[in-house]
DNA sequence: TTAAATAGTTGTAATATCTAATTATTAGCA
DNA sequence: TGCTAATAATTAGATATTACAACTATTTAA
């Protein structure tokens, strides 16, 4: 089988926005707990990385600090972050999950997680297995730390 | 190698997300044809699929029909699109691309694909094999038709 | 010790998206 | 046939999202 790059490229930019948009209807319709893709991320990313700052934060999930910010005060407002200061250098806020932030974030990553695993229930394990050897050479291109991402 | 679905599934959720955010700034930061990741879809699947209802093209993107009929109001203000009556069912609408619109899609097109290209270009054969089996993989999964999707 | 750099927020504006209501047209049926 | 229901699209009105520019507070470093 021929494989060119331009031809992956081509593959993967036909595939990849339908897949992103089935991940964000499923985030978005369950009612009260729904959450965009962005708020998602910053979730997950927080989680992982307690204590982070807006900066890295925004570096992560390609936001510029002004909307990260306010994408911030929404979360807060919805009680599933908490900000406070560095004491180290008080220019910097140091960014949490709350209690009932992670419990949104568990039932939304599962529910997205049923939906897509759902799907790959239709495939062999073969055709699985290519998906996961797929997704970590990604990885590696994007650049994206192992179970950090989102 | 254990390939259990949950875990693909898993790594989905990380991977796609991020190849999604580098795609979408890709796409933007061309000043003056930057297109938005709906624009861009919208372009292509009424180039590919011409006097496309706005249902149709809506239902494919994703969107509901009142945002799509104002983001097509949008790309025929920038000359990218035509809207004409249906003759056969005069409630509908045909949509097709301009030449300025397919010129400008093609630009964004090959500028996305060597972006891609070019991350891809950092794997060895086999691995871009893996992606091309995995894309297929999910293709058949998410109903996406050759040739077509983006 | 002050000028420059950094982190974050606020002001303002442009998009993008939704639901509900409206208009126009077609289809179904008694 | 003629009326009712269904369908396709748009408009109205509201809310979210996001950006850039300007501003404040704090730290670094010359």
């Amino acid at each position: 089988m021929t494989v060119d790059r331009e031809e992956s490229a081509r593959t993967l930019l036909e595939v990849v926005p339908i897949i992103m948009q089935g991940i964000r209807l499923e985030m978005r319709n369950r009612r009260l707990l729904d959450l965009t893709v962005p708020q998602f991320r910053v979730l997950a990313f927080v989680n992982r990385n307690k204590g982070s700052s807006l900066w890295e934060v925004a570096n992560h999930v390609g936001l510029t600090p002004p909307s990260m910010s306010r994408l911030v005060d929404g979360l807060i407002a919805r009680g599933l972050m908490a900000r406070k200061d560095d004491p180290d250098d008080r220019r910097r806020v140091q960014l949490t999950v709350t209690g009932r932030g992670q419990a949104i974030l568990e039932t939304v990553t599962q529910g997205t997680l049923s939906y897509l695993a759902d799907k790959l229930g239709d495939l062999d394990a073969d055709k699985r297995e290519a998906i996961d050897n797929a997704m970590e050479a990604l990885r590696t291109v994007f650049a994206i730390p192992h179970g950090d991402g989102r």
